[in-house]
DNA sequence: GTTAATTTCGAAAACGTTTTCGATGTAAAA
DNA sequence: TTTTACATCGAAAACGTTTTCGAAATTAAC
């Protein structure tokens, strides 16, 4: 009923546990005759260590947090995926939760995985953060964080990022270069730096090009959404009936977007173009296709994994390690929302 | 530099402890002065219990494990943010894995949840899955199962749906109402049975009401997506004009319909009626809108945790409990795909 | 004043593993 | 023979907590 121990492999065999231990883990200081004798008892009585004590022992436990704003998100669920993906093929298990945008929740769940005690942490920070006491925490009780796509420069650790405002001038050159002449942008909320650096390079973009920057044709999405990006296209051809190209933040309202100018008889992209920004899945398959930056989840996922687990490896070698930001390319995918 | 223990608050104390322990936790047996004492010193000491060494002591983690075949998936990533929202306020935490619908990493992982020693256990079953031994060796160990969505009937554990035969039916019963004469099936892979009963939900709707089943009305769709939602319907058109409805396993599939039946002029509801199944949100925001069935992610991840929370609070107290199957409520969600 | 009841404490075992270090015994080298 | 080297084992400490049980100290009862 209990399950098997090394104490109970050691009595049966009349040897000591330590015998038992080392045999198993294949200690040269073991012959091999008694490590078959100790192999085959254990294979038989199907013994499996018990984990608790490993962790207790070795104190650590093979497991890291992951902090994300949102679950059901296209963008997240695909870098959760790439990391639970590279993290099992390290043999380490990931504990999952969301902080809702918040700060507060985000605060009380480092502490949570603190006290749990995970090997390390991963996180992507609330919109609403702006302190980060609670990350240094992190990294003063000794266990490794790392950061992705919405990160806080000002934190001393390894980062994964992309190129938020290079990608957005691209995207905005594209119009610019597909013959726009004036181009709105449906930007992000006003807090995290993904939204002001998609910003940024959209205005520099702009001036780089001898366009006006015009802070009117700048529309702020709160909720980044598909009714967002329908209402500011409503509201946008209503009031700028010269603007003929938009570049907006996220392709669930870049969507949105589209589906009101298809509602308002407006074409794209002969009247008006259209750019997204992360390349949903969807995207590739309304009408038109839309012209967008793909954003690669998974591979960030995979990446920001392979960042904490190099961490972790040197602190049990108790080496100090560099903290290092790694930046993942974008690229710009040409649809039919474009010319 | 080092965490603080019980001994250390023991030692400046000048106490023994197991009266630090006894205080910590308010034992009746320690007094109110040394009580103060040893929660002052603590808190200024900032003391932590080792999670390893309570894990070790108490034999619970309070971490349980989540099998899910997809975290990239609208209905899936609801569920599982319906787990973590209920597990959190009941103080577990959760470690995510995702069988990609094989059920060789199925078993793989629930294999790697026993070894980790998690309390309880969190699954939707793979498309692939039709042996449930690793199921039953979980149970066997005495670590509580609770299956959800796409479960195995046969094996005795608690169970949390939703009846998709009789959500089909509704389905199909609503297009036959609104005047559907002939009604075709967009149904899932061979092998779920959640497919199954959604398809013989189907067949039943169109028996009960004087129509004729037509094996060659029913397509089978084996990824599911988008695509295959436009490919069967650009083949019904073509193969079977009369057609003027369409039950469709999944909203991402009706999309597709959708998109392939407009792009080829047929109107929506006018000439084909549609109803999807699972009520992602996209399927309100599309043109027409879709009628389709809630099928409640959230509510599902939330109770099953419950389920699994009863379970695992009965075992801290031995008692045995009996399985049950929670069934939750579906609805039809009319939009303008119909009439 | 003794006995009984009550309050307050701590020694020690237990959870199951890992690892250090010393103790054997045996074989090779001198 | 003695010395050296090597192979094989095990005792014991350690990881930090929880909990049982008995002992001591204090108070109440008589």
């Amino acid at each position: 009923m209990k399950p098997v121990t090394l104490k109970q492999i050691a009595e049966t065999l009349g040897i000591s546990i330590t015998t038992v231990s080392k045999a198993l883990k294949d200690y040269p200081d073991v012959s091999k005759k008694t490590k078959r004798l100790v192999k085959d008892l254990a294979e038989t009585l199907n013994y499996k260590p018990n984990a608790f004590a490993v962790n207790l022992r070795t104190r650590e436990s093979k497991t890291i947090g992951l902090i994300i704003p949102e679950v059901v998100h296209h963008f997240f669920s695909n870098v959760v995926k790439g990391i639970i993906a590279q993290a099992e093929k390290k043999g380490y298990l990931v504990i999952i939760l969301q902080s809702n945008e918040s700060y507060e929740l985000e605060k009380k769940q480092i502490n949570l995985l603190l006290s749990k005690q995970v090997d390390g942490i991963l996180i992507s920070i609330a919109n609403g953060t702006a302190d980060f006491s609670h990350l240094q925490t992190a990294m003063e009780n000794d266990v490794p964080l790392v950061m992705f796509d919405k990160i806080a420069k000002i934190v001393n650790c390894s980062k994964i990022i992309i190129d938020d405002r290079k990608a957005a001038y691209t995207a905005t050159k594209h119009l610019i270069d597909s013959g726009c002449k004036k181009i709105a942008h449906f930007r992000g909320p006003l807090m995290p730096q993904n939204s002001i650096d998609r910003f940024l390079g959209y205005k520099k973009a702009i001036e780089d090009h001898g366009m006006l920057y015009d802070s009117s044709l700048v529309y702020i999405c709160e909720k980044v959404n598909f009714d967002e990006g329908k209402l500011f296209a409503q509201r946008l051809v209503k009031n700028h009936k010269d603007v003929d190209g938009i570049f907006i933040n996220g392709d669930l309202v870049a969507v949105g977007a589209i589906s009101a100018l298809n509602e308002l008889g407006v074409s794209i992209p002969d009247q008006i173009s259209i750019v997204g920004f992360s390349n949903w899945f969807m995207s590739s398959a309304i009408t038109p296709s839309l012209t967008t930056i793909d954003q690669p989840g998974y591979k960030m996922g995979k990446k920001a994994f392979k960042l904490l687990y190099k961490e972790l490896k040197a602190k049990k070698r108790k080496q100090e390690i560099l903290p290092q930001t790694v930046e993942l390319e974008t690229t710009l995918i040409k649809r039919n929302s474009t010319k």
